[in-house]
DNA sequence: AAAAAAT
């Protein structure tokens, strides 16, 4: 009963986006999977409406609650399942089906596919609403590959040669990686079929990309918002696309967010008059927001298909994979959580041989974390005074990325990390949407992420293709109230079992478990070993990020600097600059250390070395202002070495301070 | 000072 309000509700909403002059024969279509038999799941069709938008819709049609719903059963039951079964029928290129079945080893369709391919190559415009890691990229490629290979005028022209100007169809993609993705994927789709598939994407050399396009010619241009506008916008480029005959956006909800829509703009712009030149537009988009139906009702045509792959009785990814939030003590203690996590894991593992190989993604608000994540783990060493006693992680493989790398080191990462086994990448937002890296077993969210979308995006980075997976997230209490207000809902159960992350960290000789120990203990030895530098923009990173989560910029100071000398061993709080700190409310907050620049020398509480040698004598010209309830209580002295090592010395009130926030 | 994305 539940299910049919709600069928109501989204035909509702897809006719209220439609222009009120067209006709109801133009109403778009509603597809819709039924399982056949619907089991009972606890968390059923949260998700469904999970778009503001349909979300708003659905609610607000209690009166009209009586229409009927327009459901193509007929079109479900004679549906092409096999990808052998659209040769059979000479709907698609056997060279291609070939590929497919042989070259990929692909049979059978997922629904995604079936019910996409299905609408997609009759030619109409197609906005499918799809969950992620379900074979998207296959089916929006087929009828865009289909419809060039049917094009016989392209084997004559030119010798059979494609030119600049021979481009049939346009990808855009939200990330440079997922261009790189689904370039790949369409390679294979028409391996030995003359179809040129090019990229276009930032980060590399315009110049060759482009001369790559000059000499092999182009018939599918896959790439980003930015590049394709630049060559597209370039006369002297040459590249031009007067026969385009599709238009794709992979990601389309995240393609029309703050930022791309300009660009987006302006490539239609360049593209040929859709009435004069006719071409097919698809769209892919996880949710379907207001930016989304705008678009789709400016550039589709007006009987365009609505494809909802999200079945009712389907559980979605973020509700079936187990989901744990760890709440640690500090910000310090999200490190050492995650290496105990991933220790607790391989523990396991051991012992079970059919858990699969610890492969984890970390991400994290910020670039500047994720360089502190990944150098201090890659300094991580068994027995920190030892740096032969080997990674406490083994043989996992270590890799980060994000925006502020050079493209060529992001596509490696991804690359090499793809291909491991075992391995952890510490990542921020680049890789949350879209990208398929096999076998992730761990998704790991340190903080709160920006909004819902994004947390149900990272997540989805695991459990992909029937595989299992689990997700993780470290929270501080500081965080507790934006985290319930965003993902509250969510199944997510408390974990406890991670000792590390309840340890308050600046109390000295404490009594803890071995494990625990041993773990704050590496993280600590590492933590000193990285440049000051990363550190600094770290935490000047978090004064972007946090006050999004933490509304008193009192508390946001104190947890801030308890994060500076728990965890990153420094001796007083990086500076902040004098505009900034104006800015942000922060001149008279205590704790906050106003300056110019970042010291010279260093500015690390201790530098020890791997060899035990002191490297660094410390320096203390900032006067007064350290000498509060900040967190940098004491003046430095002969130790700052991290109290879980049992000698450091800490000021009593400070850490009495930490209890009462 | 806070993902991404054109130079």
């Amino acid at each position: 009963m539940l299910g049919a309000v709600r069928r109501q509700g989204l035909a509702q909403a897809l006719r209220a986006c439609a222009p009120r002059s067209i006709s109801a024969r133009a109403t778009p279509q509603v597809l819709r999977w039924q399982r056949p038999s619907a089991a009972a799941f606890p968390f059923a069709s949260r998700s469904i409406y999970s778009s503001p938008y349909l979300r708003h819709a659905a609610s607000g049609s209690g009166a009209a609650a009586q229409a009927q719903v327009e459901e193509s059963l007929e079109e479900t039951q004679d549906r092409i399942t096999e990808f052998e079964d659209l040769a059979a029928r000479q709907l698609v290129s056997p060279k291609i089906i070939n590929n497919i079945t042989k070259g990929m080893n692909i049979k059978t369709m997922t629904e995604v596919q079936s019910l996409t391919i299905n609408e997609t190559l009759k030619g109409d415009d197609v906005l499918a609403q799809a969950k992620t890691g379900t074979g998207k990229t296959i089916a929006f490629l087929i009828p865009v590959m289909q419809n060039i290979l049917k094009d016989r005028s392209l084997e004559r022209r030119n010798h059979g040669r494609s030119t600049p100007t021979d481009i049939r169809a346009i990808v855009i993609s939200p990330t440079r990686e997922l261009a790189e993705q689904i370039a790949v994927e369409a390679r294979k789709l028409v391996a030995n079929t003359g179809v040129v598939i090019q990229t276009a994407v930032g980060g590399t050399q315009k110049r060759e990309g482009l001369r790559r396009i000059q000499y092999q010619g182009c018939h599918v241009l896959i790439g980003t918002p930015g590049r394709l506008n630049d060559i597209l916008s370039d006369p002297s480029s040459g590249v031009k696309a007067p026969k385009l005959s599709a238009f794709v956006l992979d990601e389309a909800d995240r393609l029309l967010d703050d930022g791309f829509a300009p660009a987006i703009e302006e490539i239609q712009t360049l593209l040929p008059d859709p009435m004069k030149v006719d071409r097919q537009t698809l769209m892919f988009s996880a949710t379907v927001p207001r930016e989304v139906m705008r678009m789709v009702r400016r550039t589709m045509k007006p009987n365009f298909k609505f494809v909802k792959t999200v079945p009712d009785d389907e559980v979605p990814t973020h509700m079936s994979v187990p989901q744990k939030a760890v709440y640690i003590n500090g910000l310090e203690n999200g490190l050492p959580a995650v290496l105990e996590i991933a220790k607790n894991y391989m523990e396991k593992q051991k012992q079970d041989t059919n858990l699969r190989p610890f492969k984890a993604i970390v991400y994290f608000n910020s670039t500047a974390q994720v360089s502190v994540a990944y150098e201090s783990f890659t300094e991580l060493r068994n027995d920190p005074n030892d740096p032969r006693s080997g990674h406490p992680l083994g043989r996992t493989r270590l890799y980060e990325i994000h925006s502020r790398l050079t493209q060529k080191r992001r596509t490696q990462c991804a690359d090499f990390f793809r291909k491991s086994t075992s391995a952890i990448l510490f990542s921020s937002d680049v890789t949350a949407r879209g990208m398929d890296f096999p076998d992730v077993t761990h998704v790991i969210q340190v903080g709160v992420p920006r909004d819902r979308e994004t947390y149900i995006h990272r997540l989805g980075r695991t459990a992909r293709a029937n595989k299992t997976g689990e997700g993780w997230i470290l929270l501080h209490e500081g965080e507790e109230s934006a985290y319930r207000e965003k993902i509250g809902d969510l199944p997510i159960k408390e974990d406890t079992s991670v000792s590390s992350a309840g340890v308050n960290m600046s109390r000295e000789n404490q009594q803890l478990p071995e494990t625990a120990a041993e773990t704050l203990s590496q993280i600590g030895a590492a933590m000193k070993l990285i440049p000051y530098k990363t550190k600094s923009d770290s935490y000047r990173a978090q004064l972007g990020t946090l006050p999004s989560v933490i509304s008193s910029r009192r508390h946001m100071i104190k947890i801030l600097n308890d994060l500076a000398r728990f965890g990153y061993g420094l001796r007083e709080p990086p500076v902040i600059s004098p505009v900034l700190a104006r800015k942000m409310n922060l001149d008279r907050v205590p704790g906050v250390n106003i300056g110019h620049e970042d010291p010279e020398d260093d500015g690390d509480a201790r530098a020890v070395s791997r060899f035990g040698r002191d490297s660094r004598s410390g320096r203390s010209d900032f006067g007064d202002r350290r000498f509060g309830r900040d967190g940098f209580t004491r003046r430095p002295s002969r130790s700052d070495r991290a109290p879980w090592e049992g000698r450091g010395r800490i000021n009593n009130d400070f850490a009495n301070d930490r209890r009462m926030r």
